[in-house]
DNA sequence: GAGCAAACTTGAACATGTTCAAGATTGTTT
DNA sequence: AAACAATCTTGAACATGTTCAAGTTTGCTC
């Protein structure tokens, strides 16, 4: 916690801070993340170079104003077919899809800057620590996706199930980052292929052979946790 | 290609090229790879700066000499492992450990360059076109993991297989990049407990039940690869 | 060996992320 | 309102990745 609490102590301070973000995420969209230079970016804001550093202490850590934002732009998106969908795999589907769909007019962004957040010390990793309010309320998507479905889990699965979700919709994201064909159809249509398999897992879960394999990935997630 | 064969047109060119690589897989262990400035590396090798960009056309492709030559290594590791076993688990758990042995000495070097890696227009992405002579020698690798085994298999899921175990193989690494326990021994427990899932995984796709799910992730697999 | 083209090398110059000492503004205390 | 401290702002300066026009060396041709 270098830098200025978030809510700002002063109005000014608060306008300011907005001033550079607004100006960020534009030039981010508008010409990436390389090219939109800290110097474009307090420019536009109307500030100094300096000053902007004054509110963000790296310019990585302007994007995490942009995951904040998806992240509220996913709720909205997948709110309707979690209240419609009663089965598991429709609804990881739905939720999933509204993940892909929300992101898409930051296709290209996201390539060029997710070099920094795949570092594990940078503060933009989704495993970071700086990243964990936003991870747990991904994290808590999924447990909704979970809860308010008819499969019937197991109480040990149940509880990891949301993380785990969470782990497979990074994969996706991973995926997608790299996705070059036309609309993304590739991730969808990945999408489409996994989540059956995913909702397969769950229900073989309960069948006696499989259920010790059930408990090993639990551990695993334990292990992961640390 | 824009730069100089790998080969050096002129006994002085191979002479100049070795002499940078070496300087700067020196400087990457003894600095990690942000402060292994091109300046220092190019000093270190009694050139000039500009003639480093000479060689290579950034610095990220300075990596790919650390790629082919620890994956040279990791062959040589792994090398006894394969000799002496037969069960496909033993042989999954020897070569992948052996990945994470021979790669510990550059543990505090991979998470300073990693995100480099991870930008999906970097040559050094796992993924890229460039990096593909060296992805299909691991490729190969666990081919040779699958076919020297005495697990029996489909045809079209040991066609797959070794494609599968390179991906599942990134994972770990994925995981040993931020794995900060001493000697990464979580990453070793993490081989340890998915490993035997692997091979259960692999036995059970025998069964007629989850055959179609087999055959379902062989199809991601071509959804993949495009 | 003179001439020449290709291969190789140099170091200054440029753009960018970041820092920092100094200045300007604001709110509080007396 | 004067003094003062906290907050906020500035712009020059620094280090680094990268480029490039110009120079040097090498090996080949006649």
């Amino acid at each position: 916690m270098t830098d200025v609490a978030e809510a700002g102590r002063t109005p000014r301070a608060e306008q300011t801070r907005v001033a550079i973000t607004e100006a960020a995420l534009e030039l981010f969209r508008e010409r990436g993340y390389e090219a939109a230079t800290m110097r474009a970016i307090a420019e536009r804001a109307g500030v100094s170079t300096g000053n902007a550093y004054y509110y963000f202490s790296s310019k990585e850590e302007l994007i995490q104003e942009f995951y904040v934002r998806n992240h509220a732009r996913h709720l909205a998106a997948c709110r309707d077919v979690l209240a419609a969908e009663a089965d598991l795999s429709a609804r990881l589907r739905g939720t999933v899809r509204a993940l892909i769909d929300v992101s898409a007019p930051y296709h290209a962004f996201a390539a060029t800057f997710y070099k920094h957040a795949a570092e594990p010390a940078s503060p933009l990793s989704p495993f970071s620590a700086q990243s964990s309010p936003v991870r747990d309320a991904a994290i808590a998507t999924y447990r909704e996706v979970v809860e308010g479905s008819s499969a019937r889990i197991g109480p040990d699965l149940r509880d990891r199930l949301p993380e785990l979700l969470w782990l497979y919709s990074m994969g996706i994201i991973l995926y997608w980052v790299h996705d070059t064909s036309p609309g993304c159809a590739r991730t969808y249509r990945l999408i489409d292929m996994t989540v059956p398999i995913a909702g397969r897992l769950v229900a073989a879960a309960r069948i006696p052979v499989l259920r010790a394999t059930a408990r090993d990935i639990t551990a695993i997630l334990d292990e992961l946790r640390g």
